[in-house]
DNA sequence: GATACCATTTTGGGATACCAAGCTGGTATC
DNA sequence: GATACCAGCTTGGTATCCCAAAATGGTATC
């Protein structure tokens, strides 16, 4: 046994009343977020198992789950954690503007905009004390649930696929404190549109935001990949 | 053993080189999407594995990318085949009328959009003799093919998805010949305006084809959803 | 020293055994 | 007759075992 086994053996439920594949899947998509192992990086599902203390059934389930959301792809046999793809980054950029837009667009013509106060709240969370975790979080998080409020399960969801996507490549992003306090600006901005329903104002505002997103992005990854491929990340050039 | 198992048992290959798990993972979306197992159903993981003469390890791993695909969901500790939701095919309209249109208008920046005569040729291929089966596969490979044209992976299988989602419901929509008619006009005008390029007038006709399907859809649906359940089919209202 | 070849190990794919939870049908009690 | 209760069966969740293929490493040959 490597590490610490999270759930005692045959049968026996952890404390909490999860399933071991439940603890797989989000032990391990934790794990991939958060760099803990490296893009790229091959696995074994024997490794995985004695990882988590679970068999290899849940295991493999887990690893079909993360592979739907992309955080892991197939290596001819076997499993690797998916490389940062710089031409990914980009068209996932051209489909979250396409989707995120449209979530906004509906939100905007909702006769009850109030939830926008929440996401608002969300945003102001943040101070300058707040953890690094926890901006690029809520950051993430802005978006998925401004697209929630559209109230279309579909659109929703592949907002929250392309953040779930996106969301290594926005942590090794190189960002300063003036990028981050434009984009704070950018979203209360956007809010305000939707607040005042004024979709055509949201959509400019949101897209402008998210094409500028893409482009520190990419430029921010393509400028350090030397730098990621010394600790050991697989980044594909565009 | 129900049916006819398609492999032999313990690690024999079937004839061709597919693995087991791809085996009942095509077999079962083929049943479903062909109604062999009506929506609301039941499914046993036993009942499947000896359908199609697998263990249940390749058996979990197809039901498990299925669910994904929302052709079948869990049930409590069970699984069904996903009931026909009305409220939903609204919702996957207004997604893929999202998506597809941003493909087709990336289409038309294309330079060489020469790829839209192959798609115009696969929809030639219909006539007065070809069976309803044929239609019905070249109507939706139609979306998806000028979904691909785009070159973007993500609007691409959105599109993919959200065509499978709604394949079961347009089978059992009540479809005359002018709708067909109409349908396949509507095709080749969309065509016409993405090999002229016209980025505007491409999406407009997109979008009204796919509003007013949806509107058809959901009417055929509705109106016949004494006869769908009276066939065993569990359809939910909107 | 390079290379071809073979034994060993590793690894994912699949099959099966076992368990606990939940459903079912029957029975006993009132 | 209705209801509470219990035994047994079904079923998904999990662990474990087996297998074939691929990777690995060492050795013999040139």
């Amino acid at each position: 046994m490597v590490g610490e086994p999270i759930a005692s053996k045959n049968g026996q439920k952890s404390e909490t009343a999860m399933s071991q594949m439940q603890n797989v899947e989000i032990g391990l998509r934790e794990m991939i977020l958060g760099l803990e192992v490296g893009p790229g990086e091959r696995l074994t599902e024997r490794w995985i198992e004695s990882r988590f203390g679970a068999s290899r059934t849940p295991v493999r389930a887990a690893l079909l789950r993360l592979e739907t959301e992309g955080l892991v792809c197939r290596d001819g046999r076997g499993w690797t954690v998916s490389p940062i793809n710089l031409a990914e980054l980009e068209q996932i950029a051209v489909y979250r503007e396409t989707v995120e837009v449209a979530a906004v667009k509906l939100t905007c013509a909702l006769e009850d905009r109030s939830a926008v106060d929440v996401i608002e709240a969300m945003l102001d969370s943040c101070d300058a004390g707040t953890p690094r975790e926890e901006w690029h979080r809520v950051g993430m998080d802005f978006h998925i649930e401004l697209a929630r409020l559209s109230g279309n399960e579909f659109l929703f969801r592949a907002v929250r696929d392309a953040m779930t996507r996106l969301s290594r490549a926005r942590w090794l992003e190189v960002r300063d404190e003036a990028a981050l306090g434009r984009a704070w600006a950018e979203h209360h901005a956007i809010l305000a549109a939707v607040r005042a329903g004024e979709a055509d104002e949201a959509a400019r505002r949101l897209s402008a935001h998210i094409v500028g997103s893409r482009d520190r992005l990419v430029t921010s990854l393509h400028n350090d990949r030397r730098g990621l491929r010394a600790r050991g990340f697989a980044v594909v050039a565009a």
